[in-house]
DNA sequence: CGCGTAATTGAAAAGTATCAACACTGGTGG
DNA sequence: CCACCAGTGTTGATACTTTTCAATTACGCG
């Protein structure tokens, strides 16, 4: 559940020389800080190298729902970049993240002139459609219950990682639910 | 909700000199007929030219969940060739179609060899993922009444189109529940 | 120890699923 | 022409799940 891509990562550090002068650059964003604010420009492509985000749209009641969680090799805003349009969600550290950023233009650049950035790219976009259709189709047939055991099959750590406020939001349930839903999990005996 | 890329379907028909001998085909499909069926080989990347089909995983219960419905422009397999995997969802036509097929080896090639048709590829994949989060972001925050509503808004003749089972898959609820609340919305008169 | 804040729980209301009963439709055969 | 039937679509009643919101408990800290 938390997304990832080593070998994008792996491929921009061993490439670094596609980044001469400053085109790309490390940084840190503390947690609770902002990579990318909703209907924003945007205007540098980030890829985590560590630490974990959450993606989210907000709601008019001022609730959020979390898209996906980014861990080290997630890409964030190559969307938006390649519509040139605003951005359409919001990605906030959820601990200490360093992450690499590069400008738009030189994105733009290396898309059509390295092939391999450019087949990263498509695949980076591709994997996200699917990961989505799966999550999501998964998420609205089954119940809050079937959810929660598959996520904690997957990550039994799940708890540990992940704030419940933030988890309530990713399920797109209420707290009150996880909280009834993980003590009949428990109940059950299977957490 | 029917997802079109008249700009996609333009440019491949403009571009004719691009597919010589075969290497794109026009196809009828009937209606009822499988485009992509669940965990196949994907040989061809499929471009559906008129007509509309129906994008659905199968749930174990034998139930599926429609996650997207394709219009003309809408192209479909190419997550698939891009990752040399099996299907993960499968594509059926609603009414009778025409669809432009490119064997997976040229569309690969174009890939790599034409600009403008990656740039077309990529635009679509990230088109993709953006409507899919938007998407269903709103459908997993909204009640079912807020979701009917805001469909019938967008698109009045919505179930002159789409079937009522169609709809009850696309909207993840039952056949039951979509009665009720379109009861209910024709009481309040907005529908 | 007492206070303020955050996290958890209980109870009632709202939304949805389940399943069976009922209605509608278009044949088919008497 | 009508009674019957099968298939399909709709509704009613009930159970279950989730939300809402207030009450309670737990926790950190002066």
């Amino acid at each position: 559940m938390i997304r990832t891509n080593t070998a994008f990562l792996d491929f921009l550090i061993k490439n670094s020389h596609l980044f001469p002068a400053d085109s790309i650059q490390e940084k840190i964003v503390e947690s609770g800080c902002l990579i990318i604010t909703e209907r924003s420009n945007v205007q540098k492509v980030s890829i985590i190298k560590s630490g974990l985000a959450k993606c989210y749209l907000s709601k008019d009641d001022g609730t959020d729902f979390i898209l996906e969680f980014f861990g080290p090799g997630a890409v964030v805003g190559e969307i938006e970049m390649l519509f040139d349009d605003l951005s359409f969600a919001a990605v906030e550290a959820m601990n200490t993240l360093t992450v690499l950023q590069i400008p738009r233009d030189r994105f733009k650049e290396l898309l059509t002139q390295n092939a391999t950035f450019n087949s990263h790219v498509i695949r980076l976009l591709a994997s996200k459609v699917k990961y989505k259709a799966i999550r999501f189709s998964f998420n609205q047939t089954h119940t809050l219950e079937q959810n929660l055991a598959k996520m904690l099959q997957e990550m039994p750590e799940l708890l540990d990682v992940i704030a419940k406020k933030d988890l309530v939001n990713y399920l797109g349930v209420t707290e009150r639910s996880l909280n009834r839903t993980l003590k009949k999990l428990k109940d059950k005996g299977s957490i």
